[in-house]
RNA sequence: GCCUCUGUGGCGCAGUGGUAGCGCAACUGUCUUGUAAACAGUAGGUCAUCGGUUCAAAUCCGAUCGGAGGCUCCA
């Protein structure tokens, strides 16, 4: 979780984390506390119960807090020595608090928070005072594990928000419900893009053909760049023996990850569902004896890979158990190293651009030295960061570094993007690699004559192009840009008799590369209208006796409304333009 | 995987012990239409699955399988 900026805001939602602590403590006696911080837009606290606290309690609690409000109770800090008030916390059965007391550096204050007669273990700041907290709401409860870790308990969590003025609250409350209608596994089903199904199994997405169409748009766009960046396609399979997946390590780190292996008794072979496209794409550097002269030499697939996640873990096409890289491998000399990073940058950068998603920030995910999942030299893990880092700082880019968000074999950097909505998504990905090389034993001849170990780049600017599809579904809230659009025209003739002239309209738009469809069922028109602007079909025409006796279209744009009649070679103009 | 919630025709929902209804969609017919929903009719469900309680289960209980919101993990 990403760090919520101290502020005003952040005190606010402090203390009513506190407040709502006080009202579960007196509505369930016996609770025991964990923590309750601030987050992005409102706050939590962590409950002990015997009894856990279901979503219909939140009512009665939302009750107390405002009761609690209204008595506009003083909040008042106490300070206590560290044995005092572990004493404190040990005498109030609160082993939590006294968990959090034995982890707190020597020689810290502790500080506690007092509201009437309740009094909890904070580090604060906190509001003056009870009374100050107006606009608030309850939303829903979860589980999670104590200390995030799956191995401690699973504590209750009460989520809620909390802001200055109602009408922020009001304001907040309706961006959630905007955020419901664009969800995307609902829009996907009524656009027709894609579906999953019980037969086929969790986490596998079918694709309709609106949604292969807009797969197939944004494959295009991405080969013919690639195409222009001096990259070369390649095809492997979707599995591969269980030996490949040793040495690269990927059995070992992904173990829990892969699907039931496939194994042959007789044979003695197993093989597994690739979770990832770079054995492969090794196998295919190493086939060859390769030069200086070769590199940089740029795989590119768009690669399906399957990882069985933990089914709770699961969410429309956010999470799935197949899906389907724009996957490269670049093998570069460490001379080219920093020019091909930065150009892989300018390319996802490139990416974001085209796609209208301008808003996303850059972290730089380090390995965790207390993880031991990672591969290889330390330093070989210094030189990939260091690779990437002044890479970012050429470029002049903002970044952050986060520990433990490397992968397994390397250092990376990764865009989260956030969507119209504002929320975050961590989409494309480019990873610096020197393990995997030298797990292979991958080599160059250099201009010496001698042999040497060439670096990998690993990248997806989309990331996942099913994951991406779902955050451009919410993004554009189903309207995407014309250029994306799965159907860019709806013809919709009036009548009957405007059929002959309609067919002849469609395969004019069609030889000029448009995607289009007539809509010639017997509906008013006006249905029909309705209906392509509800399946957000960027452009109509509608034909008439006066378009036939023209020989014009009338051009309806979508959210905008009748443009007027247009020759024939005007629209294809107007669909020029609008394609970019 | 874990916690909480949830599962009724293609989709959205109603129905809390007495053997299923509504809207939209679909299909058929009539209408031949000028910029966001014509009218009439027809068909479609062993109420997720399996088991239990009961004279009787969509409704109560249990298990399993989906789905949602989180936790952990990640593209």
């Amino acid at each position: 979780m990403s760090e919520v900026k101290h502020d005003a805001l952040y005190d606010l939602r402090h203390s009513t984390a506190h407040l709502m602590a006080q009202a579960v403590g007196e509505l369930f006696p016996g609770v025991k506390y964990a923590i309750g911080p601030p987050i992005e837009d409102g706050f939590y606290y962590d409950f002990d119960l015997p009894e856990p606290i279901r979503e219909e309690h939140l009512p009665r609690i939302e009750q107390k807090m405002r009761e609690l409000s209204n008595r506009k109770l003083a909040i008042v800090r106490e300070e206590m020595p560290r044995e005092l008030a572990r004493e404190f916390e040990v005498s109030q059965d609160q082993p939590y608090k006294v968990e959090l007391i034995d982890d707190l550096p020597e020689g810290e204050v502790i500080s506690f928070y007092r509201q009437g007669d309740w009094i909890d273990l904070c580090r604060g700041p906190h509001l003056a005072g009870t009374g100050e907290m107006k606009h608030f709401k309850l939303l829903h409860t979860a589980g999670a594990y104590w200390r995030g870790s799956e191995k401690n308990k699973m504590l209750t969590r009460i989520y809620g928000t909390a802001w200055f003025s109602k009408q922020d609250l009001e304001d907040y409350i309706t961006r959630l419900e905007e955020a419901k209608k664009r969800d995307h596994r609902v829009l996907g089903r009524e656009l027709g893009l894609f579906m999953f199904s019980h037969d086929v199994g969790p986490g596998l997405p079918l694709w309709l053909p609106k949604g292969a169409t807009l797969r197939d748009t944004l494959e295009q766009f991405m080969k013919a760049e690639q195409l222009k960046r001096g990259y070369q396609p390649v095809v492997t399979p979707h599995i591969g023996s269980t030996r490949l997946y040793e040495k690269s390590g990927h059995l070992k780190t992904y173990r829990s990850k892969i699907f039931p292996l496939m194994v042959d008794s007789e044979e003695g072979e197993s093989y597994m569902l690739k979770p990832m496209n770079c054995p492969h794409h090794i196998m295919i550097y190493a086939s060859d004896l390769r030069s200086y002269r070769d590199l940089p030499l740029r795989l590119a697939e768009f690669g399906t890979v399957y990882r069985y996640e933990q089914s709770g873990e699961l969410t429309g096409m956010l999470r799935v158990r197949g899906f389907t890289q724009d996957d490269s491998h670049l093998f570069v000399t460490p001379d080219q190293l920093g020019a091909e990073f930065k150009s892989v940058v300018d390319l996802m950068l490139f990416t974001l651009k085209r796609l209208g998603l301008e808003d996303y920030r850059v972290r730089v995910g380090v390995r965790d030295p207390k993880d031991d999942k990672y591969i290889g030299s330390d330093e070989n893990w210094a030189a990939a960061q260091e690779a990437i880092i002044r890479a970012v700082e050429e470029l002049g880019m903002e970044y952050e570094i986060s520990e433990g968000d490397a992968a397994f074999y390397g250092p990376k950097l990764d865009l989260l993007v956030r969507d119209a909505l504002k929320r975050e998504w961590q989409m494309g990905t480019v990873q610096v690699d020197y393990n995997l090389p030298e797990r292979f034993e991958l080599e160059y001849v250099g201009e010496d004559g001698a042999k040497h170990r060439p670096i990998m780049i690993h990248r997806a600017p989309f990331g996942s192009l099913d994951r991406m599809i779902g955050l451009l579904v919410e993004h554009y809230a189903g309207a995407f840009p014309f250029w994306m659009a799965p159907q860019q025209v709806s013809i919709i003739p009036i009548a009957d008799r405007h059929h002959a002239y309609s067919e002849n309209v469609l395969v004019k738009i069609r030889d000029a590369g448009f995607r289009v469809a007539a809509d010639s069922r017997n509906e008013k028109m006006g249905k029909r209208i309705r209906e392509a602007e509800m399946q957000k079909v960027p452009v109509m025409l509608v034909l008439g006796d006066r378009d036939v006796e023209n020989g014009t279209v009338s051009i309806r744009r979508r959210g905008e409304g009748d443009l007027g009649a247009k020759t024939m070679e005007e629209a294809i103009a107007y669909l020029r333009e609008l394609q970019g």
